[in-house]
This record gives C-alpha cells, sequence and structure tokens, in this order.
DNA sequence: CACTTTGTTACCCAAACGGGTAAAACCATG
DNA sequence: CATGGTTTTACCCGTTTGGGTAACAAAGTG
C-alpha cells in the first residue's frame, strides 16, 4: 500500500469518527503512520484532502446504489437486490451512515454544498420511477407513497448498523452473533418491504 | 419559569447537540441567559447538572414507552398505540435519538454506565412477552424473531426523525409538509409492523 | 556523484479553552 | 437597616489547539 493511500484510508476514518470540521490533520497523519509534514507533502492542505476522501467515499456509495437499479430483472427481485446490496455495503462502511445524519444536522447548507462540490448526488430517481411503472401493470400498490418506501427502506436497513452496540447489548450477541443477525436481516427486510408495495 | 428551569432546558438542548463531554458550561449559561457563576450557584459542577438531566431526559422517554404495554387492549392495538406513543415523543424530542446514538456509538461502556448512574432502562420486556403469548394464541406468526420486531419498530420510527434535512429536501417539503409526512408514517408503520407480526 | 522524490523533526504562536472561584452588588422581606 | 437569597463581574491559568512551514536527512535513480 502506498503512502497516498495510507493517507486515504486514514483520513477517512478520521472524517467518519469525528466529522468533517472536527477531523484532525494531527491525528490523520497518526493513523496513517506518518507524519504531519509528510502529509503536507502529498496534499497541500485540509481542504484538499478531505474535499477528495468526502468526494470518493460518496461516488462510491452513489455508485453501488445506482447499479441496482440498472439491472433488467423483475421489479421485487430488484428490490431484494437493492436490499442486499445497500446492505452489504452499510455492513462494509458501518461508520458512513451516522457521519452522514451528523453533518446533515450540524449544517445542512453546508453538507448540500459539499455534496454538489464534489458531484456526487443519491440515486433514488430509478426506484422512484419503477414503483410509478409498477402502479401502472397491477404490480404496485395504488395508494402507496413512494417516499415512505424509501424511508422504510432505508431506516430498516440502516438502524441496526448505526445502533450496532444497542443491538449487542440488548440481545447478548457477540461480534460473530451480531453479524449474523445482519445477515439474516436482508431477507426479512426485503420480504417486509415487498409485502407492503405489492398490490393485494 | 424559574431560573433553574431554564438552566435545566438549556442544559438539555446543549447536551442533545453538543454530546455529554463536549456541552460546555459556558454555552448552557448563555442559552439560558444567565451567567457562569450564576450557573454554578445552582449547579455545583458539570457532572452535577448534566447527570441530573440525563437522568430526567431518559426517565422521560422510557416511562412513555413503559406505559404503553400496561394497557389491557388487544396486542395489535398496543402495537399501534406505542407506534403512536413513541413517535409523537420523537416529535416532542427530536434531537434525543441522535444523542444517544452518537453518544452509544462514541463509548458504548461510559454510556452504559451513565444509565446505570441515572437508573433508568429500556422497557422492552413487556413487548417480548406479549409476543410469545401472542404465538401460543396463534394471533402471532411463530417463526418471527422478536429481535428483529424491535428493530423494525425503532428503525421505521426513528429514521425520518433524525434524517430530518434530508427527509425534507428530497421530497422537496417545508416544514408543515415534514410534520405531515411524520403523522401520517404513524399508521404505515403501524400497519407494516402488524402485517409481518400476524399469523397468515 | 548530481538530482529528485520521499520522509522526518522541530517549531510557530496567537488564540481559545474551560471548569471553577472570589468578591462585590443587587434586591426582597420584615 | 439588617439579613439571606440571588445575580454579576472579573479573573485564574495551565493546557491544548492546530494548520501550516522551514530546514534537514534519507533513499532512490540514471
Amino acid at each position: 500500500m502506498t503512502t497516498e493511500d495510507k493517507i486515504i484510508e486514514a483520513a477517512e476514518t478520521e472524517m467518519l469518527e469525528c466529522g468533517y470540521d472536527a477531523a484532525r490533520m494531527r491525528s490523520i497523519a497518526e493513523k496513517a503512520e506518518i507524519n504531519k509534514g509528510l502529509l503536507h507533502y502529498y496534499f497541500k492542505s485540509k481542504e484538499a484532502l478531505l474535499t477528495r476522501v468526502f468526494q470518493k467515499t460518496f461516488s462510491e456509495i452513489f455508485k453501488t446504489l445506482g447499479e441496482v437499479f440498472e439491472s433488467d430483472k423483475p421489479f421485487f427481485e430488484k428490490i431484494e437486490l437493492a436490499v442486499n446490496q445497500y446492505s452489504n455495503f452499510l455492513i462494509r462502511h458501518p461508520r458512513l451512515p451516522l457521519f452522514i445524519i451528523s453533518e446533515m444536522n450540524r449544517d445542512p447548507a453546508k453538507h448540500r454544498a459539499r455534496m454538489k462540490k464534489a458531484g456526487v448526488n443519491p440515486p433514488f430517481g430509478g426506484l422512484l420511477k419503477e414503483l410509478e411503472e409498477g402502479k401502472k401493470k397491477g404490480l404496485v400498490r395504488k395508494d402507496l407513497k413512494a417516499e415512505h418506501v424509501v424511508l422504510n427502506m432505508i431506516g430498516l436497513i440502516m438502524f441496526p448498523i448505526i445502533a450496532k452496540p444497542m443491538v449487542m447489548f440488548m440481545n447478548d450477541l457477540n461480534l460473530a452473533d451480531y453479524k449474523q443477525l445482519l445477515h439474516d436481516r436482508k431477507k426479512i427486510v426485503s420480504e417486509i418491504l415487498i409485502n407492503d408495495i405489492k398490490a393485494k
């Protein structure tokens, strides 16, 4: 792994742990096991570094989410696929959701400005379009509200990730049990969502 | 409103906004529109003040949640009631969930120690017991996993609260629209949960 | 060896921090 | 005016902060 990679990785960890503004160049250097001088040799300023990290992180998650609805599978299989892909992504990046939510609440305008600057956008258009088509085809409940489908999906998937300590403690799970629970949950969540969407 | 009340209120706001450790006596005094001297006249230390605020806040939410399952209504009505009460509570205390989640992730052991010290405990026992009874009576799906019911419920209710800026922005809502969405959601969430729990 | 890239060390330095305190002032009530 | 509860002001003070830089060292390269 190159020094630059180590820096990017350390900066990502730091940013997700502490938030954008509270991220410290000192701790990034420490995490990357280099010194502050070298850090500034690779990235001329904190802004330059974090902009890059922010961009990389978000385009990764949005790409994953975007690809989900581009396959040509049946709609309900796509839901299942979306749940699986999104869950897997968050399992790999467990600190991301809390970071987004915190930043968004701390200063919504600044957060959106950063999103804009990084040129990243959440890809929910695909889901919304297919829901409309599904209604026409009679697959989808006519009175279903699209915005709630999105909220249901994200809430059901995200909560056990951001509440990991609570989940483990309340159910007295070790790490392996917890991972198993997250794994089991993909099917459970898919079923709940599809059940809710499906025309009766 | 007495000075002490103003202090408690200001301290709660500060604690929920900044977190337990990052809460500052200075800003609490400012928020309460008094000076630091007076603050220490009422509460001899930061620890004394925040312990009290923590205790008050949590016992309030846990009492609300606990009472839900003590009525003698039918089980599915209780679910609906629980969803309504919990939703209403979070609508009144929108910053609480993110505070809990952040504290829990920052330092789980310290957070639990504070809970213990304040003598507050989440009351999910009632729900779990009734689920078991429901299975025996044939009301509830035999293969339902209780831990997921809790996760589903919290996730579905909490997410739109902690993601308020996103919800408003993505759906282009003003504040009134957003509140309406939260209100509408109570019914939607109840139906999803009951549908999932009910024996087929 | 000459030159470039990569890496280290030490230091800058004003500014804010931040919980806590002492002493004085203000203000009711009797 | 005296008494006690309330409120203000000013100050403490060592510590940390924190992005950024300059000078020096090491290592790779042709």
